[in-house]
DNA sequence: TTACATAATGTAAGCGCTTTCATCAGATTT
DNA sequence: AAATCTGATGAAAGCGCTTACATTATGTAA
């Protein structure tokens, strides 16, 4: 039994063996392979080729103590709120040369501790995490490993960690004031859910902000809190209509719940937006392809995603703490939104 | 400088000097517990817990060679296509002790063997791919290893590999008879891109399949290729309809080319279903968001996640070479087909 | 020719774990 | 009390790599 018939995996034993090099040589040829002469490369190279060699990741990354690996973890994977920024993101990893590991919490705070855990043991050498509000023990965990790690999604002068995102709440103000000057008085709001999501309670706060602005009580505003799916969006939409003092105008925590409200509106054989305005957050692609399209916050997503790989990278290879840098969102005026007569 | 105040992260040997006993007994409490007396054990976790300790995944990979680690490639993440399936998959995953690792090939052939290769090299325990068309070097690469695949979304009796799908040209062919017995007869299709993608071909193949059982010649009907993407279809709907022989129907390889046609033929002035019927295939949320809604091809994309899960599991620890199983699709009439007039 | 850079390669330690095998204390049996 | 078994623990090998250091071959200057 030798190592072309043997049904193991090839090591670089192997292919050392099969080259008739040592192994440290094969490694350079594999790491750096200026170090070797091309006459060797060759041999080694052909090894590598005859044998079908990969590297076990594992034992590389023991003995470089560099996986070239970046984790992220997202809330959730299954509406795109996060997909094209994280797509940008790991494009400019892969130009970088880094592989971007993901996994998502289903907004489950404790789950993103575990995986946390998980990237770490895996040897990531940095990390993306979206918003900063989590609990201490997680902070003082990766402090204690100093371990690179970037907040995304969001921006706070006083995060632990350095972000790079935009003002929720400065956003959604903006968004509800606009609301406020095409004559709606009576504002509903579907909102995620607050507790453990900065971006959430921040949106709620940005439009409680515009309302006490413009001399209205936040607290008359029906609020309901849910999480981030379609259909949820439709139950509350039902509720919030079916209950006293219809809305004339239901701003929404994001794009999701928001279709998931026009769908229900339609259902209910209401019209948007001469029944009812419906506004979301984010911009992703459904956003466009609902009858009448979504009045919502766009944000750039891409750039984003750039800046953070940008960003992370930095970090990992200089040993820099990361510096902060903060987006710009625009509104985007669509049909779902239209002024009181 | 001691464990407690260095920065470097805790290993093995500082749980087990904290703890007073040998590496060995700290790995059996962490793995086997049962072997470690009460007292031990307690012991132990204090130490882990003062530490925070976490294994390093390489290391025990490369002792233990297991990893509980499972890998997915799918060809795209953006859109929903693969997203419930795959939650399903990962669900059951979970519940039976196992992490899932994801990446896409962004449709990319070459990449999937790139993918293939880094997750085998990670040290997965098995693998998901889709579908069962790629090239000879790939299948050879995990025979060799005995490497546990399985595949998914697609049914073939002469697969290399065992696989848990559904047969898409069959599906597809019934699809098109109901629209053909509906009176249509100027069929088009928006197709996905079909080289190296089995799925796309053998819907295809059942369009075509059941032009002919109706005595319409196949190669008389439109079709465009084109990237699974809501764009495309959006173009390519406006291009089948500019072109001379207006079709009555078009049937597209999936609900997002069908979305970006709905919303090409809302900007176009034109009326679904009454200027023309469009039908999807999947099944997705979104087919149910649009206006009108979508007619399509229902996949059971839990149930195949599932069981695909319990099948790669058996695979892994039975060490078996698996079983396929077919499931079957069902129709989704909707608003968006309508019988000629 | 000798001495000394310089380039190419090899030797071997060590990364952090699991696991086999040996050891040892204590309980049980005779 | 001696013999045996049992349960808990430790010592150490080995998993597949990288890299510091040692060694050898090659070229160049004196």
């Amino acid at each position: 039994m030798n190592a072309t018939t043997d049904h193991a995996t090839p090591t670089l034993d192997d292919v050392a063996r099969e080259a008739g090099v040592s192994t440290a040589t094969v490694s350079r040829c594999l790491n750096t392979s200026d170090l070797v002469s091309e006459k060797t490369r060759d041999k080694v190279m052909s090894a590598v080729e005859l044998l079908g060699y990969t590297p076990n990741f594992g034992a590389r990354a023991m003995a470089a103590k560099r996986t070239f690996t970046i984790g992220a973890i997202i809330p959730t994977m299954e509406n795109a709120i996060f997909a094209r920024g994280l797509q940008a993101f790991q494009e400019r990893l892969h130009e970088k040369g880094y592989t971007l590991l993901v996994s998502s919490t289903a907004y489950r705070p404790e789950l993103e501790a575990e995986q946390i855990r998980s990237l770490v043991s895996r040897g990531a050498d940095g990390l993306l995490l979206i918003g900063y509000e989590r609990d201490k023990s997680v902070y003082d965990y990766l402090e204690r490993r100093h371990f690179p790690t970037l907040v995304a999604w969001a921006f706070s002068d006083n995060s632990p960690l350095p972000s790079v995102g935009f003002d929720n709440r400065a956003s959604m103000l903006e968004l509800s004031n606009t609301v406020l000057s095409m004559g709606h008085r009576e504002i509903a709001v579907i909102s995620g859910i607050v507790e453990g999501n900065d971006r959430a309670a921040r949106r709620l706060q940005g439009i409680r902000d515009s309302l006490n602005a413009h001399g209205l009580d936040p607290d008359r505003a029906p609020v309901i809190e849910t999480p981030y799916e379609i259909e949820n969006g439709a139950k509350a939409f039902e509720r919030l209509m079916r209950g006293r003092g219809r809305p004339t105008a239901i701003m929404c925590g994001n794009d999701v719940l928001a279709v998931g409200a026009m769908q229900r509106a339609r259902e209910m054989g209401l019209d948007v937006p001469n029944d009812v305005s419906i506004t979301g957050f984010d911009d992703i692609e459904l956003a466009r392809i609902v009858t009448p399209q979504l009045t919502t916050v766009h944000v750039p997503h891409r750039r984003m995603g750039r800046l953070a790989a940008d960003e992370l990278i930095r970090m990992v290879e200089k040993d820099s703490s990361g510096e902060s840098s903060q987006l710009q969102s625009s509104l985007r005026l669509r049909g779902s939104l239209k002024a009181v007569e």
